[in-house]
DNA sequence: AAAAAAG
């Protein structure tokens, strides 16, 4: 079976060819030739099984015919998340190199400006998030009567994220002689449920998960207490212990604070590393991915916003920094190791609050992940409440940080206070804590936007305990080698 | 209990 086998069109097999590919994976194979045909397709399956080329290379073969008009984009293409949906572009510009087409992509986090241009010009392809999608919609410059093909991508995900609402209102715009084609890892009630809405006589495609994480990826759980300073020990123990074999490694954790908090600890310590979550900014988020993936960062910490779909060929290691809490997650996350037939390590630290969790897991996957080195019993926790509530009346807590509130607070007000500004003003504090020599080199600021900082609490009554304090031996510094990725003005 | 997505 070859690609020209399917029915794709001579521009779409040989742009496949010049990206290396000859033989079609189970999901390409069972959906494209039905996907040309104008049908609909119900594709089952996860990711790292060759789900996006399914869709991407019948949609630029149906493309060749018909031209694009202003402001009606001839398909649309829904991703739950930002860099999956740059993903997606990126497939279409690969796979597109012999078309001329219009691709634009509507995300969250850039300006309107460029996407507006690529509206107006007519767009052959419309990759989008659903609420920068909307948005355009509402501000008028965007019509989806043209669109002729409807994709609807990682549809569980999207269920997950709380955007059903949003996707139901995108399909009921889009005239229903359009073909769909929809994609999910699970078929839960509610995806069934969307099926039967908005999917005429679909071809029912389904493919097994790839070869199950469990043969390919050795999992290991590691002991620590629970303070974070003792993780984050444990952790730097365990990327230098496995050095030698460590290519690159994602490192998870189940919040965006500890993912900024961890990534600093981490910057301190000299490793090569980049993060990335929701919080930060996008031009930051594209860098770090991109930088990670052309091997410039060697550690990615992450939140979940990496644990499902990104395409990281050869993570050779995943780290849960946190047990995650969903156990289904923890799939997830392994999976982004051991890909395509290749050996990847796991290791989950685990706290002695974490036992539940744990057990989730390993009910799950059905079969008990064993202990690298001792399992809890042994573990001694430092004295403090480690079971305890994490507020509890003797805690003291941090000024201005974690706040409370913070779901009620209206959604504009949600960038100002708290998370990003706090622990931002604090990591200039440390960079000024660092001696000259990696100042000198590194750029000047840009000047900072003060105009969201209203509500920081005033520099001098900020009473944080260094984060450090406890953190090992800190090293200084970078001397005059400052790494490319740190030039970006980061707001992790 | 947390993440993501609109600004």
């Amino acid at each position: 079976m070859t690609f020209a086998d399917l029915g794709l069109s001579p521009k779409v097999v040989s742009a496949v060819a010049d990206a290396g590919y000859t033989q079609p994976t189970p999901i390409q194979a069972g959906a494209i030739p039905h996907a040309l045909e104008g049908k609909d397709v119900l594709g089952i399956a996860q990711t790292g099984t060759g789900k996006t080329a399914s869709f991407v290379l019948p949609m630029l073969t149906r493309l060749e015919k018909g031209r694009a008009r202003a402001r009606m984009p001839r398909t649309l293409i829904l991703e739950p998340t930002r860099e999956l949906a740059a993903q997606v572009e990126e497939n279409f510009v690969k796979y597109g190199k012999n078309h001329k087409l219009n691709i634009a992509l509507l995300i969250g986090g850039v300006s309107f400006d460029e996407q507006d241009k690529k509206l107006e010009r007519g767009a052959d392809v419309l990759i989008a998030t659903p609420g920068r999608l909307l948005d355009h919609r509402e501000r008028g410059k965007l019509l989806l009567n043209g669109v002729e093909i409807l994709v609807i991508d990682e549809a569980d995900r999207m269920l997950d994220m709380g955007f059903i609402p949003d996707i139901e209102r995108i399909c009921e715009m889009i005239p229903f002689t359009r073909q769909t084609l929809f994609f999910s890892a699970t078929m839960p009630p509610e995806i069934t449920k969307l099926t039967e809405k908005f999917l005429h006589a679909p071809v029912r495609v389904e493919v097994a998960r790839a070869a199950s994480a469990a043969t390919t990826v050795t999992q290991r759980l590691v002991k620590s207490m629970s303070k974070p300073w003792e993780k984050r020990d444990v952790l730097r123990k365990l990327i230098k212990q496995e050095e030698e074999g460590l290519k690159n490694a994602i490192i998870f954790c189940n919040r965006k604070v500890d993912v900024s908090e961890l990534y600093k600890s981490l910057m301190r310590h000299e490793f090569s590393v980049g993060a990335l979550h929701g919080d930060m900014d996008q031009r930051a988020r594209m860098t770090m991915l991109t930088n990670f993936r052309d091997g410039k960062l060697k550690l990615l910490v992450a939140s979940d916003v990496a644990a499902r779909g990104l395409d990281i060929p050869d993570v050779s290691h995943v780290f849960n920094y946190d047990v995650p809490i969903h156990s289904e997650d923890y799939v997830h996350r392994i999976g982004r190791t051991g890909r395509a037939g290749r050996l990847g390590k796991s290791f989950t630290i685990a706290t002695r609050n974490d036992t539940k969790y744990i057990d989730a897991i390993e009910k799950l996957i059905g079969q008990s992940i064993e202990w690298h080195d001792g399992d809890l019993s042994t573990v001694e926790e430092s004295e403090g409440e480690t079971d305890a509530p994490r507020r509890g009346k003797g805690a003291p807590r941090r000024a201005g940080r974690k706040d409370e509130g913070r779901e009620r607070k209206p959604r504009g007000a949600r960038h100002d206070a708290g998370e990003a500004a706090a622990p931002k003003a604090e990591a200039d504090q440390e960079v000024q804590a660092q001696p000259a020599p990696a100042r000198a080199a590194a750029p000047a600021r840009k000047q900072r936007d003060w105009s969201n900082e209203g509500n920081r609490p005033p520099r001098e009554n900020r009473n944080y305990r260094r984060r450090d304090d406890d953190d090992g031996d800190t090293p200084v510094g970078f001397g005059d080698d400052v790494p490319a990725f740190m030039l970006i003005e980061a707001k992790v």
